[in-house]
DNA sequence: TTGAAAGCGCTAACAA
DNA sequence: TTGTTAGCGCTTTCAA
């Protein structure tokens, strides 16, 4: 019986267990179910007694237990983010807007990074399955290892995909027009005359781990081929070296730049591919854009500090995971809605010349 | 009867509830205890149940539930952030510190944004606290308003301020050596030459947030201030004007080095101060080091594209929060042990010259 | 080694 | 409007 818990209580040191609704409801002289009632906002109760209540539940410092709740309404007012890095400024602004979202639909956001690993994606999939979240968002780790995200969205977990998506996964999808930014960026250089426009591919070799190809990096590069391709310019394999991280990028370019037919402009895939390009371009001692134009994806704080400031196509991360919030709510209240694929507008902006010099 | 619940489920959608462990015993064979022994991994089981009770979990797709389990052991196996803003790089790396760290000790994360209002962290910690976090990593949103969170450490709940902190509550902190990191490298400034340092303050008007006072932010200025009384230089009140974000920061510096006896060498306490005051110097046509002296704190990936780079103070942003997560972890583990404080170490890299024209 | 049964704190169906 | 009661899925005594 209950009592049995309660004397025990008593003997237990102060403050060890909060006060449950049976306290509030004692407290109040009601029964469990209208301090309920009138805590949980539903149902109908007198305006006595839920003043009553809420005076009983103020005393005794009442906070309500979700656990308990969730237990019995199935739901746990959860959703989770499972992405590559919140440590990336790019995610990390994709991840306020979720929560951002979330809040607004009283949700509560459980976070867990991937690396890009399909493994770690699993384990966090799993993790938050088991914690019951009500929806996930998911950048998935990669295009060809997905058979836990399919198990998933078969047993009917909301999911939604955003920056990338595996087509096969019938889920809601939310990013943006890659493809028609980056054509339209490199279609911007060619027309302001460039013609030896090189881009470093995402791709290569990595011994720390193996290599996942993703939506979003091969859209962008689509469009770069496609753009150079539509003007009638030839793109050697060189002017599309492999590379990953600042880092590699950086090599890569240095490679380029030290070699024949330099190009005279560089076209970077996202934020830490800009920064390898920018470096290699210090390294070389070139001024942009005199002696040679960089433009590309990401417009994050520093490209703007830069002298000239960069120009760069800018990406509504914050919008991405704020639609991401909108999109598992909207499924959770109606699950047979069809899957959505939203797709969010980048936006060019031409800071320093992309005229060659 | 739970008999009527299994008639109940056949009649549901396919996939609508998943297995739970008085699915998987039945499978099995055995009862819903040594079902949750096998599964569990405690208690005693013979070979033989284990074997029959997986393989009936695996058949099932079974997946714990974590709710439940939450509701019968008391503890939640999660840990709250309560942070100023994800999408900040620094509180990013943080959390992601955090995330690594709880996630080695069996913990989940749930991230929740305050903006640095006091509002929004009150709201935040109640909701954590009705989620049952086990723990909770805190950048305190203000010095002056904490009645909110001395009443969580009152109730017993685990705490760790990070970053920075509210000395009145006794809970575990891990923060950095402000202070020294600041006096320091503004002493070596001074001994590299300069005697006009300008340090912007933080603080001044803001229409839309009332201004919360931060120890971090305090303990950097006191460096700056005691570095300059120590080498017997005077500081001028318009070397230290009041300034909040990046354009704030721009807009003071502007009208610093505009006036006269124009400081020499700029010392920003953070990251978004430094990026303020590089656009000062840019949109005065200042080149550092020739010009103008300039740098402070957090090595973020931008201070090594500017050229020449920056010289900063790093701070260990993913290790103060994987201490943080340690710190609760041990805290859950030993309530009574005392509260500690950890400060870790900055390093300062010296990049451009600091040295005076 | 196993099973029966109590109960965590709450919600919700039903009855009064 | 209110109270009674039956669980949600799990862990954990206590017996067997």
């Amino acid at each position: 019986m209950s009592r049995a818990r309660y004397t025990h209580r008593v003997t237990m040191a102060s403050g060890a267990a909060p006060a449950s609704i049976f306290d509030v409801a004692r407290e109040a002289g009601v029964s469990r179910a209208t301090a309920a009632r009138a805590l949980g906002g539903y149902g109908s109760v007198s305006e006595r007694s839920r003043a009553k209540v809420l005076a009983a539940a103020a005393k005794l410092d009442y906070s309500i237990n979700a656990v308990a709740r969730s237990m019995v309404t199935g739901r746990t007012m959860t959703l989770g983010a499972l992405v590559a890095d919140v440590a990336n400024p790019f995610f990390a602004r994709v991840i306020r807007g979720f929560s951002d979202g979330a809040r607004a639909n009283d949700y509560d956001v459980i976070l867990v990074n991937t690396d890009e690993s399909p493994a770690k994606e699993e384990r966090g999939l799993r993790v938050l399955m088991e914690n019951r979240v009500d929806g996930i968002l998911l950048t998935p780790a990669s295009l060809d290892k997905h058979e836990h995200l399919q198990a998933a969205v078969d047993r009917g977990q909301a999911v939604v995909q955003v920056d990338r998506y595996i087509p096969e996964l019938e889920t809601d999808v939310v990013v943006v027009d890659n493809y028609d930014a980056a054509r339209r960026a490199v279609s911007r250089a060619i027309a302001a005359g460039h013609t030896r426009i090189a881009t470093p591919e995402h791709g290569g070799a990595d011994s720390k781990q193996e290599f996942c190809r993703i939506t979003t990096m091969e859209d962008r590069f689509r469009g770069y081929l496609d753009a150079m391709a539509n003007a009638g310019i030839e793109v050697p394999d060189r002017y599309r070296p492999k590379a990953r991280h600042r880092e590699g990028v950086r090599d890569a370019v240095l490679d380029l730049l030290r070699g024949p037919d330099r190009p005279t402009a560089l076209f970077g895939l996202d934020d830490s591919f800009m920064l390898g390009i920018v470096d290699a371009a210090n390294a070389e001692n070139l001024a942009w854009p005199a002696d040679i134009a960089i433009f590309g994806f990401d417009d994050t704080d520093w490209t703007t500090v830069l002298r000239p400031p960069l120009s760069v196509i800018a990406q509504p991360a914050y919008e991405l995971g704020l639609c991401a919030a909108e999109a598992l709510a909207a499924r959770i209240a109606d699950p047979s809605r069809p899957p959505a694929m939203t797709t969010l507008a980048t936006s060019w902006t031409e800071r320093s010349s992309l005229a060659p010099a």
